[in-house]
DNA sequence: CCCAGCATGTAAGAGGTTACATGATTGC
DNA sequence: GCAATCATGTAACCTCTTACATGCTGGG
């Protein structure tokens, strides 16, 4: 597991307190690694105990007094150790799938309301997606290799792209099988239909 | 959560062990929802003590006594229960994408092996799904909604195809993205190689 | 005055993983 | 004899969720 990588890859990005990367995790690395704001300042206290970290408690005046944390040099050694250490894949989970399946036994017409229900969410998140990319991605070519060097930062912006995409072709894929699903379900309504009445 | 739904779908699919139902996750149910042995055996108790099934044990000459259940009637009304209970969609928890991003600060070379076996493995799986479905699902018409009756069971294998043809996206999906991330991996090592000495 | 937002936590409990434990049979 | 498969569990540990707790500020 690794939350705790997770905040360390967002304090390189940014050094910023508990609240902040609770907040960050509502969106951007959220869509990819969620946590809560107790986990987090867990996560955070365990981090500094063992070094990776370090916070500054800055003191506001009219705001209540904040830690930011940003990341030793023992923190960034171990985010290298990690990056060169295989991971398997995270096995699915996901109840629609375990439920499509109960219909069989159940009244498949109840899945339906469901099913609308996941599609606005996805269709949502695309747009969100959609979104971002149009604001923050609109000069990246996709995956030429560029023939003159294109500098540091446009390679930091290439490698978040390319996560961006995998959120946006996951969204995609999960609207269009949620709409082939609909119409599934609708067609089978007909050929059969639960018993009418009690 | 709901590991014990899961199982409550499996049982109805077919009465079974406690070992059975676990080797059927690592297949079928299982590419949806992970679950060990233990914690399977864990759930089928608890699951007992609250009716929802009941196990019978049949002793077994030459073999192992084993503990058989079944689904009973409260067991089946908590599953349609739950059926008509809206879900959320299972946050995505992805360790590669927090990686990718984290390359930005260490050596995104490194994550090439990465990438070639994550391609490797979802390769097989959207092989393994590709055998299924021309093994079970050869003459299932995919949306289409039938003029004429076809009858409870191809009800059924329309669910259970739909199942599987979201797993055949989803794997896809990774499949294409791998091979687009690791096409700018090798264009950014290009780019920017890391400092050659220590 | 109350609610929303900022900011940081503690505590209890459910869910899940890993390691350990046992005992029988079949095939090499 | 030894490994693999069948078959069922216990125990310790870690992660994650949910509920609770505190205190300050600014706007309606």
């Amino acid at each position: 597991m690794s939350l705790d990588h997770a905040l360390l890859v967002s304090l390189l990005e940014k050094p910023s307190s508990g609240y902040e990367l609770a907040r960050r995790f509502d969106r951007s690395i959220g869509y990819f690694w969620h946590a809560t704001h107790q986990q987090i300042y867990k996560v955070l206290a365990r981090m500094e105990e063992a070094g990776w970290i370090s916070g500054e408690v800055q003191a506001g005046e009219a705001a209540p007094d904040r830690k930011l944390y940003s990341v030793s040099r023992t923190g960034r050694s171990e985010v290298s150790r990690w990056l060169a250490e295989p991971t398997e894949p995270e096995g699915i989970r996901d109840s629609l799938m375990v439920k499509l399946r109960g219909a069989a036994f159940g009244d498949a017409g109840a899945l339906i309301p469901e099913l609308e229900h996941h599609r606005a969410l996805h269709a949502n998140r695309l747009t969100a997606y959609r979104v971002i990319e149009a604001r923050d991605f609109a000069g990246v070519r996709s995956t030429s290799p560029g023939v003159q060097s294109t500098g540091t930062l446009d390679y930091q912006r290439a490698l978040q792209y390319q996560v961006l995409k995998s959120g946006i072709r996951y969204e995609q894929g999960w609207l269009e099988w949620c709409e082939e699903t609909l119409g599934l379900l609708h067609g089978l309504k007909q050929v059969k239909p639960r018993r009418p009445s009690k």
